[in-house]
DNA sequence: TTGCTACAAATAAAAATTATTAATTAGGAG
DNA sequence: CTCCTAATTAATAATTTTTATTTGTAGCAA
């Protein structure tokens, strides 16, 4: 098994057809993705696919806590693969989605915001928007 | 003039109707609304409003600056008056969205974090998905 | 082999959003 | 106050996005 993507399916109990590795492959080569991204690239390697088959499994992945939705204002949802806790620097102009480290220091004063107003904490999303630098 | 956002919207260069003065009060009311939510609540004093001119009204306001779209995962955007800086604790069950005050140390940091990564800091938007107290 | 299950492709259907057009209205000029 | 004009609206229509259904296929188990 060359491809880290397939353990990875096995590992959440799904079976790793030709489709959910390129899928996978392809978000993770970008970083994010949305469902349009992720069906152009994928098309290439496997011409047949179809629009529903991506969204069907985006919906699946997402389910199954592979994969995270990011929503973001004024541009479609896109999706990362779940790993460490990061920000999201997203600039308005281009929409380019980049990772930052997330400090534990906001993680818990997150936490604290949540349990003085009685709220059961579960994730954080820090989302910055700016302008990038290619954009400046 | 009785309505404070009749001032609001001629401030920013808008003709006050009064199918826009009754989405900014159901807004107002509601804190955070989705479309649908703004267009049954404004057809109840507007029966013959069009769910377009919710779209369109809407999608003004946000070009002027007047509404922020607060983008949700796996929830319609809801939209909200602009006001001092504030988080969100977004119920992953009901979709109800709280506000909190952003206390500086978070705006503070996040700040740092796009000046260490050259990056043009604009807006913060904090959201924390949790369970609310009436679903807990 | 036969039957079952999981899956995908292709389609169809539904839901959400945007564009068009003709009629109406807000707000300023006189 | 009344009239005029540009902005706005309702009512579609059209488009886009998302979800559901149908059909076929591959792989596994008995």
């Amino acid at each position: 098994m060359q491809n880290i993507n397939i353990e990875l399916l096995k590992s959440y109990g799904l079976k790793a057809t030709p489709q959910r590795i390129d899928i996978l492959n392809t978000i993770e080569k970008l970083g994010h993705a949305n469902i349009d991204e992720i069906y152009e690239i994928v098309k290439k390697s496997n011409p047949t696919i179809s629009l529903a088959t991506v969204y069907k499994n985006i919906t699946a992945l997402v389910e199954k806590a592979l994969l995270k939705e990011v929503a973001l204002n004024n541009f479609k949802s896109k999706y990362e693969i779940i790993k460490d806790r990061h920000s999201h620097l997203i600039c308005k102009v281009c929409g380019k989605v980049t990772d930052v480290e997330l400090n534990n220091e906001i993680l818990l004063l997150s936490e604290q915001l949540s349990n003085n107003n009685n709220f059961n904490y579960k994730d954080i999303e820090l989302n910055i928007y700016g302008i990038c630098s290619s954009c400046a």
